[in-house]
DNA sequence: CACTTGTCCTGTCATGCCGTCAGCTTACCG
DNA sequence: CGGTAAGCTGACGGCATGACAGGACAAGTG
């Protein structure tokens, strides 16, 4: 129900303007990926994709517009997130494994789409509405699911009652977030890659259940 | 030792010269403040200190410059931190306080800076090593001495030996910053201010000692 | 094959910001 | 009061932006 692709001024673009429109935008996730988000300029990334920036604004608004689209690519992608969560256990040797794989499909996640994480996060973190419901999106593919583990084992009564799923589900998965966009970071503090996910997982466990996992 | 302030071009700035460079980069963080950084110009900030664009570019390179002048009086401020975690003691009660303590600290000083941290957190996402090593210092500040705490109680065996205290308080920290930087987020999870709190302390509390805190 | 039609691309232009310099004004000091 | 250094700005070439009109191109039509 998207309707066709439009130019800004309202024509319908066929098969050759929708390639030159994405070819726009690759080269626009490349820019992303190699140069400083605030010095990507319209005339480069028309110049990489061999066109020229009234081109550029025949398809997309700004910069902006353009990197927008691109975030909903990518949001688009993050339900596979979903199937990390939704459905495992998070009881004995299951639960340690279900942190794991949480973990490791989480950072694999934002290491694929980091340079279009960046601008997104920093758009939502700037108040703007549109990045910030994107941000949402990609999130709540895990949140949600996070959340409703926590509050069944609540309901259990194996996590205190004062507890908010809620909030250790999103604080969790901030966690990661953050993580994996400063990954660097981490080695200067003489942290591994290979050591960072294990405790990682160890502490997704720790939020999620109340306990130390059974490995 | 930092010797005197200098202009670009070599000169020693006195007391005019001082004041006029203070003013701009406290216009500059208003305009950090209240728009995109990547809309923020040269010519804007000049204009809000009532000088012209000529007179910033006598103090500054660029508007990176600038900003990250910026984050170092910020940077400068972040040792204040060390105090919520340095000599607490997290057993039993003591335990839940110092997680309080030190989440309520945290979250205030990032709300205090958030509009520089969202910069500085960008540049370090980026890879400029600039903005990572400002990072690291204000995130440093409370990270080594979380790591320390991890590393003591895991000596007297209450924490399994597999542990990696670094890793652990780096993930901490970033979670405790992002949450920060993307507080208005969890209210559209439906998460209070107030509840989010306590549900950070618990996760702080659980990730340093691996056990619940006696409240 | 010429002609038409609608899509697609670009040359060009006015506007505005960037970054630099020479030169003017202001403050300080002997 | 004159000299010197600090402080500021007008002005300029250069480049990015964003709009438009018109040319290039593919596909269908007689």
């Amino acid at each position: 129900m998207t309707g066709q692709v439009r130019t800004v001024d309202g024509r319908v673009a066929g098969r050759r303007g929708q390639a030159t429109r994405q070819k726009l935008l690759d080269c626009l996730s490349e820019m992303l990926s190699s140069s400083p988000y605030r010095d990507v300029k319209v005339i480069d990334v028309a110049r990489r994709a061999g066109t020229s920036p009234a081109t550029f604004y025949q398809y997309f608004p700004d910069v902006e517009g353009a990197v927008l689209e691109l975030a909903e690519e990518m949001a688009a992608e993050s339900g596979g997130l979903t199937a990390l969560v939704e459905g495992r256990s998070w009881a004995g040797r299951a639960g340690w494994q279900t942190a794991q794989e949480l973990v490791d499909g989480f950072l694999e996640f934002w290491r694929r789409h980091d340079a279009i994480l960046r601008v997104v996060d920093l758009g939502a973190a700037e108040g703007d509405k549109r990045f910030y419901k994107i941000r949402m999106k990609v999130l709540n593919a895990v949140n949600t699911s996070l959340a409703d583990s926590v509050a069944e084992l609540q309901s259990k009564g194996r996590i205190d009652k004062d507890v908010n799923p809620g909030a250790v589900a999103g604080a969790l998965v901030a966690m990661l977030a953050a993580v994996a966009s400063h990954q660097k970071g981490f080695s200067s503090w003489g942290v591994k890659q290979a050591e960072l996910k294990p405790n990682l997982a160890l502490l997704v466990h720790l939020g999620v259940t109340g306990r130390k996992p059974t490995k």
